[in-house]
DNA sequence: GTACAACTTCAAGTCGACTTGAGGTCAAGG
DNA sequence: CCTTGACCTCAAGTCGACTTGAAGTTGTAC
């Protein structure tokens, strides 16, 4: 496969895929001419790669992970651990969810007048503000506008 | 107040105060000296600012909301949408924990094996490969290393 | 055989939310 | 009055994950 292909395959454009490989995530099996070839594996390790992003792990934790052998070598303890902070971070989110929720509907004239919004104020001082870890919970949702359009 | 008993009572280090004045999230109410001074006022703006900050909303989206007046218009509306977005992400990262914590303690040889394993590495590669939005998905729980250390 | 779209490299730019550093000012305690 | 340490400003740096652009090369269809 070149790169086109994989690009079409997976959704990925051929900058990320180059910077991919710069980065040692992944590996053209060599060159036609120039041009990079690539084996098909290498579709299932950008799935892998994806979820690994999705599941709030870096490029550089995900690096380690697929080791420089050809098959992965997870740590099931760093899996249970990652799920452990997942767990935390949902917890989290659905608190704010159920907040908004509230906050949507709620009859108070003032949010600030609202006992639930003042609750979950608390809440989101008491673990943002004040805290050493969980900052930079960020979590951007559909933020790609710029990126994807140009 | 001066700037060290807001520092002292949010958390939050000066220069962020001073980053979010000069951003107009917040406002000191006048200057002793070159000194600003706050009123405790503030301390509920900034708990708001991290509610926000939480729920996935940007500097300049609370921006907004904040209003230049002095209570907040938050659009119910939207609210409400920022409550669908996060439940869409909570229903990710949920499945995401789960396939993780059943690869920590699945008995197959290698994760690639494992049914369950690759039916999260395609769920993973439908959410994150070959769509628009649902990119920049981090949520990057204690990644604060670097920043509050030093 | 030649045009040209598709590839290549490498350096630099982007984005958001801050932090850091240099150099300067000044309110308050002794 | 004088020191000192907390505060100030402004520009520049940081971090991660990419993207963009310029400039060059080349496989391939005609």
């Amino acid at each position: 496969m070149d790169i086109s292909e994989v690009v079409r395959r997976s959704g990925l454009p051929a900058s990320t895929l180059r910077y991919y490989e710069e980065k040692g995530l992944i590996r053209s099996t060599g060159r036609r001419g120039l041009h990079r070839v690539f084996s098909p594996v290498v579709l299932e390790q950008l799935a892998l790669i994806a979820l690994g992003r999705t599941a709030g792990f870096s490029l550089d934790e995900i690096q380690v992970m697929l080791g420089s052998g050809g098959d992965l070598h997870i740590d099931r303890q760093m899996l249970s651990s990652k799920a452990d902070e997942l767990d935390t971070t949902i917890r989290k989110l659905t608190a704010m969810r159920d907040g908004l929720r509230h906050a949507a509907v709620c009859s108070a004239p003032s949010h600030m007048e609202c006992p639930k919004f003042r609750r979950l104020l608390n809440l989101a001082a008491a673990g943002a503000i004040g805290e050493k870890n969980t900052r930079n919970l960020k979590s951007s949702h559909l933020k790609t506008g710029k990126n994807s359009n140009k």
